[in-house]
DNA sequence: ATTGAAATGTAGGGGAT
DNA sequence: ATCCCCTACATTTCAAT
């Protein structure tokens, strides 16, 4: 675990705000030099802090207007039972998230489709033809609202 | 609707797979010159295709070391009850994303606290005191993989 | 007071936009 | 042409001795 002083926090809140603007912009802000500012964001990298840069993608713009989050059961809950369910959902495309959960479900899957017609497909031909899947709930999305989070 | 071409899925494709690298590192993998490369990634971002970059933290370097997923339903559905609910969770910083949605839950929230017991507080102090909350549904994070999900 | 570690600043080259 | 990333090197700060 690596300590994270205030000017580490401060950093870390203008990026998570925008991640585009440059080591020296952030420095003037921050009344730090340019060279002190990209030093401490390499550090934040190499600790694993900030794990990268992701690119926001409008999946809509991108032809796929439908968002679905899947809540998953598994029948049979062994240890090769899990391997063998993660094993498979890698060769779907469509799902853009995996999350292993512990609760009500098993796995909380996030899956893009072109239309609901494009999703029917989806969830009948590949996702219900994953080994060991018991239960299934859906949730379309309608929107979504991302916060910056706690840093400190 | 802007019309993508093979170049254009192209770059999308690369720069989710690393938002890192320059136009002109990218240019060269797929044999572009540097300055047509980046007047195509600045025209999706002006098409709204690229919506921005953002930094992924690790919550557990930060502290955070609990994520707990929440299916809520409204008590009572209305227009009312919907914004009332929106600008109430807007206080709570623990919340990560807010997800609107349709199905089996109203609304789907990322949730970090410190541990459990930071987040029994959490649930119980601030989320059970939001407005119209009726039944709700947690599910806590184990792992969690994303994928580069379907461009073209 | 002195030393050593850590962080900062200035300056400058090389590359990207 | 401008801006940014990145390194080198000298300086400062601060804690511990």
């Amino acid at each position: 675990m690596i300590e994270l002083d205030t000017m580490d926090r401060a950093i870390l809140r203008a990026l998570v705000a925008d991640a585009t603007q440059s080591a020296s912009a952030l420095g003037r802000k921050l009344g730090l030099s340019q060279p002190a500012t990209w030093r401490r964001i390499r550090r934040l990298e190499e600790a694993g802090v900030i794990t990268g840069r992701r690119l926001e993608l409008d999946a809509e713009k991108l032809g796929f207007g439908v968002t679905v989050f899947l809540g998953v059961k598994l029948a049979t809950k062994g240890r090769v039972s899990l391997e063998d369910f993660e094993r498979a959902i890698s060769a779907i495309p469509e799902v853009q998230t995996v999350e292993h959960i512990l609760g009500v479900f098993d796995y909380r899957l996030r899956v893009v489709a072109r239309d609901i017609t494009d999703f029917e497909r989806i969830l009948r031909r590949r996702i219900m033809m994953l080994p060991g899947v018991g239960d299934v709930e859906a949730n379309v999305l309608l929107s979504e609202e991302r916060r910056p989070g706690p840093i400190g």
